[in-house]
DNA sequence: ATAGAATCGGAGAGCTCTCTCCGTTTGTCC
DNA sequence: GGACAAACGGAGAGAGCTCTCCGATTCTAT
């Protein structure tokens, strides 16, 4: 199962070149107009007819994904990294206003995060879990060294951060979400 | 401009009843279902044909307003209220918790106040304004005391308003959003 | 009871969106 | 350069949505 780019034979040049052009079209249509765009439009952006675009990815859900996974998966791999860092509290404050800049600025990404689950993933990635298990990873442990109220579980912090990006909703003057995990996570510090 | 009421004869006994049965369906579905309800699933809860709903309401839009509009009105007419109350903070965190949790329980109200302007009101409404004036003043006077952090401008805590009403997204467990209220609350305070 | 107006019902026009199908074009290998 | 597989293009199927139109039905006044 799911051995398929195994058997497969290298793209035509072409088809690579094309390939990686519409990723990179994706990817500013979806940072610039968000999950809501249609597959229809990317491909006219692209300048290819949609069936070229459906030859590389499967369904409209396929191309998101292509753009959108690295993101997150980049999310959690810094979560990781954090897991073990001097100074608890520092990690999750850093670790949430970084996501929260870094998804600033890309409005798929925003729709994304803010929406629960926007992006429905291929079944069996536990993509979604994976982010969950690393914030809360590094909330308990900012909260065991007493730099963040106790009483928050979890979905409070993912909830706090989806929060955050409604700030960035089309329009509107950048920088926002920012303004936001500042006031955010001083209301997340315990107090003296 | 606008004086059809005075001209109109009233409404037939059943159309009356009618009408009325679409409302309160209509109030039911949104609350539960979000802005995202279609106008012909309505229709179909009530038990009308959408030919029926439509002689009531002219477009979607207008039965949502008729729906909704109220609601907000009433914020408007709490913080108007508050404006001169004693304790200028109590005024400001307590309407912004209390906006809250009356929204929280609504699904189409969370969708119309957090996606800043979901909801297009009917040309020359100042509804969006006004809220977000009154919410302006009683977060300026909450600021004069000395209650509120002052860098906070009116966009900000209308922004963090909205972020908390990202909490109650479909599923998940009740009251998700007063805790983030509480939360966002401690990050607008001053601090000691 | 009956005429006539008010109201209802729902098929369907017209739009958008996802995704398929297949004739046409293009790249690759000899 | 020619043959053949690979890739492209875009019309259109099918589904969902808003809103219209008008024949069928129901209420009301006499």
């Amino acid at each position: 199962m799911g051995d398929d780019h195994s058997t497969a034979r290298p793209l035509r040049a072409d088809a690579r070149r094309n390939r990686e052009r519409v990723l990179q079209i994706a990817q500013e249509a979806l940072a610039s107009d968000g999950l809501t765009i249609s597959f229809d439009e990317i491909a006219r952006r692209a300048g290819f007819g949609v069936g070229t675009v459906y030859r590389h990815f499967p369904t409209k859900e396929a191309l998101f994904e292509a753009v959108l996974l690295g993101r997150i998966e980049r999310f959690v791999a810094d979560a990781r990294a954090l897991a073990t860092a001097e100074d608890a509290g520092r990690a999750f404050f850093g670790w949430f206003t970084q996501v929260v800049e870094q998804a600033a600025g890309n409005q798929a990404l925003c729709d994304m995060l803010e929406s629960g689950s926007g992006l429905t993933l291929r079944p069996g990635s536990t993509l979604e879990d994976d982010f969950a298990a690393a914030l809360g990873r590094l909330l308990a442990r900012a909260q065991r060294v007493g730099a963040v109220r106790g009483d928050l579980v979890t979905q409070d912090a993912h909830d706090l951060l989806r929060g955050c990006l409604v700030a960035e909703r089309r329009a509107r003057a950048r920088g926002g979400a920012v303004r936001m995990a500042e006031v955010v996570c001083d209301g997340m510090r315990t107090k003296r």
